[in-house]
Formats: C-alpha cells, structure tokens, sequence
DNA sequence: GATGCGATTCACT
DNA sequence: GTGAATCGCATCG
C-alpha cells in the first residue's frame, strides 16, 4: 500500500489516474471569492472510449473541448437546460478525464451563499448536490476552460488541511448515469451530511421490470 | 434541418 | 415518491 498523497502533489495527482484523482480530491476547498467549500462528494468519468458515461466517450465536441485540456483545468457544462456543473479536468492532455465535484460543506461565506441560494435553506443543502455546488459558489459557464491551480481563474483550488484517513472514503456507483453503473467511480466522505443521497438513472418507460432492488444504504 | 435526451432540482401529494 | 421545467448538444435524415 502506498501513503496517501501529500498535498503539495495535487497538480501531480490530478495529473494522474482519475479515479485516484477524485479521492485525492475529498477534503479539498475550493474558493471563489469569500465562499470556501469543502469538498465532500465527487465522481469520476474517463476520456475516450473508456467510459460510456463520460461526456468525452464519443470523442472531442465544442462542449467537451476542456476536457482535453490540460489537468487542473474547469470543464463546465449546462444540462437540463437550467443547472451548471463543474468538473476538474485530470490525466494527461488529450485523455479527457474529468472528476464531477459532486457536494461539498460550506466552510466560508457563508452569508454570500444562503443570499445566493435562499435564507431557508439548511446549511447541509446549501452545497449538496452539483448543480447546487456551482450555484452556491456563483460560478457558471464563464468559468469553463479556466485553471483551478495557478489563480487565474474565478476558483482556486487548495489541498485538505488535514490528512483524510482512507477509512473516511466509501466509493459506489455513479449518481444518475446509466451506463457502466457497475463501475464504482462515486467517492465520498463517510458520515458526512452534506452528501447527496443516491439516485438511480433516469428510469426508462420501456420493459415490464418495476421495483428491482437496487443499491442502498 | 429536426428531434431526443441529459453527470438535476424544486414543488407538490 | 412523482412529475414538471428548460436549453444546448449530439445524432440522424
């Protein structure tokens, strides 16, 4: 068994494999402006070929082109015609790996982010969930293509203050994707509240099958 | 050139 | 627990 990563080595680990990118990543802040986050939850997608999953299996689109950027580097894409998500870019150029930064906690600005996402909210909601991520931090599709490590744009990105135990990670299917659901490329911290609970894919109108047991707990 | 669907969220029952 | 809202992108003709 090799030691967990050290911080310092977070370009070199996004750099990396992107499943042990995305678990390097829990416990990271990521900040723009005043608001800091925590991150709690993230998910892996593959480049080329190597994932149905990923936005980049079929090959490079004017949507994906960040994704075979450099590591480091924010791929931000609009769906259901009303929610930002955001990734990190990881693996070599041309890979097209990226890691979905999923949910995470609030640990500053915490009155920038209830204004932006409603007084009513719970804390634990805030950031709960990628679309709500993204919102909480004010970021949108400005930001894609932009560099998470050298401060040039909106959102920085800063390694665990504290050394995340590898007991603290459970891992699991992907949230809301269909394909590969077999692969277990989901990471998250343990205990933590602010994770989004597991959904399964989209169901489909079409067969006889209902109520099939799924994963749980 | 037209159509289908998505790495989701919110409101309502 | 279920359904609706809504835009761009990718695919097919």
């Amino acid at each position: 068994m090799r030691p967990p990563a050290q911080v310092g080595d977070l370009a070199t680990v996004l750099a990396g494999p992107v499943d042990v990118a995305a678990r390097a990543l829990l416990g990271c802040r990521v900040a723009v402006g005043d608001v800091e986050v925590r991150l709690t939850e993230v998910e892996a997608y593959a480049g080329v070929g190597a994932d149905p999953a990923s936005h980049a299996h079929r090959g490079r689109t004017p949507r994906n082109a960040p994704m075979f950027g450099p590591p480091g580097q924010l791929y931000v894409y609009f769906g259901y015609g009303m929610h930002w998500c955001g990734n990190v870019v990881t693996g070599p150029p041309g890979q097209a790996a990226a890691v979905l930064l999923r949910a995470g906690e609030i640990v500053a600005g915490h009155g920038a982010v209830r204004r932006r996402r409603g007084l009513r909210v719970p804390d634990r909601d805030l950031a709960r969930g990628p679309a709500r991520l993204m919102a909480a931090l004010g970021l949108d599709g400005t930001a894609n293509g932009t560099s998470v490590l050298d401060g040039t744009g909106p959102l920085s990105l800063t390694p665990s203050p504290v050394p995340i135990p590898a007991g603290a990670v459970r891992t699991g299917p992907r949230v809301g994707v269909g394909a590969a659901s077999h692969t277990p490329w989901r990471f998250w911290l343990a205990g933590e509240p602010t994770v989004s609970a597991y959904r399964r894919a989209a169901p489909r109108p079409r067969g006889g099958r209902t109520g099939a047991p799924n994963v749980s707990g």
